[in-house]
DNA sequence: TTCTTATATGCGCATATACTCATACTATAT
DNA sequence: ATATAGTATGAGTATATGCGCATATAAGAA
């Protein structure tokens, strides 16, 4: 229980988990939307994992992350309460911007996602 | 939101609220019962209250604390959370145990709360 | 193979947090 | 006024956390 409130206790966090509500990112989409660092936006999602809220699957180079659906089911409230609140964090519409136009420029390569 | 979550990402914390979720308690019930020092258990309060989740009063030479309405209201999700898993942590039983002993011991003179 | 791309991680630094001890503050009691 | 009880807070210390930089690892491309 500690773990999952230290994962969110972080403003980055919050805002990569705010964009992964809209669909699972790879470490470069997270990079170029919320203009972190590549170490940095891969640790942060590293944090969130251990957490148990994000999971991942590699394809090809790409690490795709996404909601754990063990996390969903075992956290109801907390997730009910995590979809209301990150949409309305102050930075959510320049991030969520940013995430379209990432989307539409296809700044990576990743888009050749398998799902 | 931030705030809110790095208060609940402390154990101490949330042994504290899992606690006051049966009623409101001063600062010596704390100490007594989670057997902390008393400036950590003023400390962490404190914490709890900065962040919104408890709110206080003072009654003669005691501070009282509990969980603010304002709190609830606007963290309903979150608060539903809350009174689900603060009770099954590990620690609950031990510390629900130490809390009865507490209120019939009246270790400090503060049942004298007006409430 | 060698080069490029995407990701993860070791290291060092700066800051934040939690703890203890001592002390200040506040309200009551004598 | 002095003493006592409950609480809050400053100072110092130890640990945790977040960051950038450099580097290691892994997978594809040329």
């Amino acid at each position: 229980m500690v773990d999952i409130f230290k994962a969110l206790s972080e403003d980055s966090r919050l805002r990569i988990l705010s964009l992964i509500l809209e669909g699972e990112l790879c470490v470069c989409e997270i990079e170029a939307c919320l203009k972190m660092t590549q170490s940095n936006a891969s640790r942060h999602l590293t944090v969130l994992k251990k957490s148990g809220i994000l999971e991942s699957y590699k394809h090809a180079q790409w690490t795709y992350y996404k909601i754990s659906n063990g996390f969903i089911q075992e956290n109801k409230e907390l997730w009910e309460y995590l979809k209301i609140k990150l949409i309305k964090l102050p930075s959510y519409l320049s991030d969520y911007e940013a995430y379209q136009k990432c989307k539409t420029q296809e700044l990576c390569n990743c888009n050749k996602r398998p799902h």
